[in-house]
DNA sequence: CCGTGTGTTGAT
DNA sequence: TCAACACACGGG
């Protein structure tokens, strides 16, 4: 089951913003009363040393931390930075999600609390594609809501109902015809939170209804994963040219694009006729070298061309590698690395 | 008012 | 990376 999902871990910054949201639904919990007020302290009885009683619990799990009403909360730290997991109730649960975050963050070998759930191979397969299929964002999402299971079992019951073909595999029997492809400019992936789709393609392909010429429409693509993406396409008399705006720059974060990469407009020869986005990284310069760019903070670092044949790289509409930061996490300082090399 | 989750620090 | 700690902030 290769399913559409390259990228061994996927997936590079993604933002994780979720509103300081409170306890959300849930059974609300029967807290203890624990230290929520004094500044009482207990006298051990064992070796008549003082105990500070405000001192909160240490979790024996990794990634698990008290709160000072009795739960539990639950974080991982990618990049040198905390993602908040939620707060959950029961000590377990927060440590469970965290393995959930090991896993999507981290990869399969990551450590985790509970060795149980990843070693099963097939039972495990169906958690292992949702977690290819969700983003990053989605995943800590699920989990801070705590909808994870849900949407996980949810998950489940549609590709079990589904027996006519293999599990995932509709990426492959989905087909689709590419329209036109644009090769992104500086503009296109900088602040401006826009691409500029070239006239003649946007009037072939996404003709505005006159109406909407000015206040835009909303169009939906989906990527390689099945993520749907949201842009506003409009146009712009100052500059006489469509653009797509709003949520164009989440695209471009999330798939970390970068001048030069080509995005591709397809639509789906289904019955759906469903638009759909995907990109790739540099054009094919020439013909079939493999450019590798090695980039670190947006620096390229190095420029392999290999002379293997096969043409550009697909991102397969994951995302892209991140070799390079991979390395650059062990270091501390940015530019300390990139003086170093 | 209360809990969440961030800011921060020090240790591993 | 990681957990401990303090508390600002935002929801109710």
């Amino acid at each position: 089951m290769v399913s559409s999902c390259t990228d061994e871990s996927s997936s590079t910054s993604e933002s994780f913003s979720p509103p300081t949201a409170t306890a959300t639904k849930f059974s609300a919990p029967p807290l203890p009363p624990s230290g929520s007020g004094g500044s009482n302290v207990v006298l051990d009885s064992k070796n008549g040393v003082e105990t500070d009683s405000r001192k909160l619990p240490s979790s024996k799990y990794k990634g698990v931390v008290p709160q000072p009403n009795g739960r539990w909360g639950a974080q991982i730290y990618v990049k040198h930075q905390r993602v908040w997991l939620g707060t959950f109730n029961d000590e377990e649960e927060a440590a469970h999600s965290y393995d959930i975050a090991a896993r999507k963050f981290r990869g399969r070998d990551a450590v985790v609390n509970f060795k149980t759930f990843l070693t099963a191979e097939e039972d495990d397969n169906g958690e292992l594609c949702f977690l290819e299929a969700h983003s990053k964002a989605e995943i800590v999402d699920m989990l801070r809501k705590h909808t994870y299971a849900e949407e996980l079992a949810q998950s489940n019951k549609r590709n079990g109902a589904n027996t006519n073909t293999t599990t995932q595999n509709d990426t492959v029997l989905r087909t689709r015809e590419v329209l036109f492809e644009k090769v992104v400019t500086p503009s296109d992936v900088g602040k401006l939170n826009r691409l500029v789709i070239p006239k003649h393609q946007a009037e072939k392909h996404f003709p505005l209804p006159s109406l909407s010429v000015n206040k835009g429409v909303l169009i939906n693509f989906e990527d390689a994963t099945g993520k749907v993406w949201r842009f506003r396409y409009s146009y712009w008399n100052s500059s006489q040219s469509y653009v797509l705006t709003k949520g164009w720059s989440r695209f471009v974060k999330e798939k970390n694009l970068r001048a030069g990469d080509v995005v591709t407009f397809e639509r789906s020869t289904g019955s759906d006729r469903q638009l759909c986005i995907g990109w790739k990284i540099r054009s094919g310069l020439s013909k079939n070298p493999v450019q590798v760019v090695v980039r670190l903070f947006g620096v390229d670092i190095f420029n392999v061309t290999s002379a293997k044949p096969s043409n550009v790289v697909d991102a397969c509409g994951g995302k892209r590698s991140r070799e390079v930061d991979m390395f650059a996490l062990r270091c501390s300082k940015k530019h300390a690395i990139i003086n170093a090399l």
